[in-house]
DNA sequence: CCGCTTCTTTGCGCTCCAACAAAGAACGGA
DNA sequence: TCCGTTCTTTGTTGGAGCGCAAAGAAGCGG
């Protein structure tokens, strides 16, 4: 089930970036591959991490419950990302549970070789570094959203961040690539499917967006950016 | 300038845990110390970093402020945490200004000194993926608050993290112990300065907490806690 | 001790958006 | 093809909390 080039997709990875060649086989050597179909859970709030995961094909989504039962979904993940990678590197179990949107691939390795490996080449645990800051700075700036910014605001955010992350082109736009509910939508943006459905819709009116079921696209990208403003 | 202790403390600390007394010695002879008077910023938002900072003795606070100029603070630093470690290991600008709340006292490093430090002590790097992955779930877990709770749980957030961080005891309860205004409580809470007066008026009332000017005390910390809920 | 500045309290109206409710529309399976 | 399920749209209502406004306290400097 390894693919020929796993190697070479790693070493495009943020985590492998910068390794030799050599390492990098013997990285994807160590590998245990892993296929999670569409809705599948890679792994869940609350457990314990004993593996990390690379994702190399499909999108997965990080989604948070509260206590209270209110749902939250963090960010995407796309091919090269590490979902869980803050847990498995802490060894604390993880905030959040990974599922699968479309089928799936990922690699995995257990999490005590990646510690190894990290100890054996020290360009990982700096990329890995790296990595875990750039998600610290990204959920700042999510924090700053839900704390400062209206609705409104929010849910153009999330179509800008998804159609960056996973736009393809389109008759008259650009589409997220993925299925995508309004529901989904809310759960980004911390509201209800209700309020997005209503502000999908005005802006459809208004020609910036267009969609159907589980599909939402960007037909006028500037007027977007210009909802969320300047910042 | 340099205090007899230095080493102990640091020691003592996340970024340093682990390592051995002589290690420390030497980390603490490169060490310049800083002083930072109340009120006074240690770095601002924006700039990049030439050094880490290892804050060893007063509070210093987080805080960002978005484009559209909305003020929020995102964490108070407490002796012994390492103020914009991320941006200083990710070598981006920071994120936030650092403030002093009271006369503060921090050791630097120049930047490099400390990516060289990193790679003769594998343990620093291990740790400091320990220290920036922690952070990374603080934030996320303060997104959560703001996208999913109302405003007066927030508020009772924020009270129990400063008292739990930085309680002292006083007759009758538990005090922040340094000055802390509405306001500053409002940009931790995401909301303005006159709710959380009123809420915590009414919380006074109802003999929750207690407070004066730029003082807040909790009286009952059980009846705090029911607030927040239970997760 | 007085005046000024900063911080806090309180009132009021209004807006945004969640909650509740219910009807369409699109898809999938039998 | 029909039926059930899932997803989306739309209406209505109510309440949380923000913006605006202004009047007290409390500390500080002269």
């Amino acid at each position: 089930m390894l693919q020929q080039d796993d190697a070479g997709f790693l070493g495009r990875t943020q985590l492998f970036d910068g390794l030799p060649r050599e390492t990098l086989e013997a990285v994807a050597a160590l590998a245990t591959p892993r296929l999670a179909r569409a809705g599948q859970a890679v792994f869940r709030q609350g457990a314990e991490p004993a593996h990390l995961h690379l994702l190399t094909a499909g999108w997965v989504k990080i989604g948070h419950v509260s206590g209270s039962g209110a749902p939250l979904t963090i960010r995407v993940m796309q091919p090269g990302d590490v979902p869980g990678c803050v847990a498995a590197f802490r060894r604390v179990p993880y905030p959040a549970t990974a599922t699968a949107i479309v089928d799936s691939r990922l690699l995995t390795w257990p999490r005590e070789m990646i510690a190894e490996l990290m100890e054996r080449h020290p360009r990982i645990a700096t990329n890995a570094l790296g990595m875990v800051g750039g998600r610290t700075e990204e959920m700042l700036q999510r924090s700053r959203e839900f704390a400062t910014e209206p609705v409104e605001r929010r849910i153009a955010w999330v179509l800008l961040r998804l159609t960056a992350q996973a736009g393809q082109p389109v008759e008259g736009g650009i589409e997220v690539a993925f299925p995508l509910s309004r529901q989904d939508i809310a759960e980004m943006a911390g509201t209800t499917l209700h309020t997005v459905s209503r502000t999908l819709r005005e802006w459809e009116r208004r020609g910036l967006v267009s969609g159907g079921r589980q599909r939402v696209a960007i037909r006028d990208a500037a007027a977007v950016r210009a909802i969320v403003g300047d910042e």
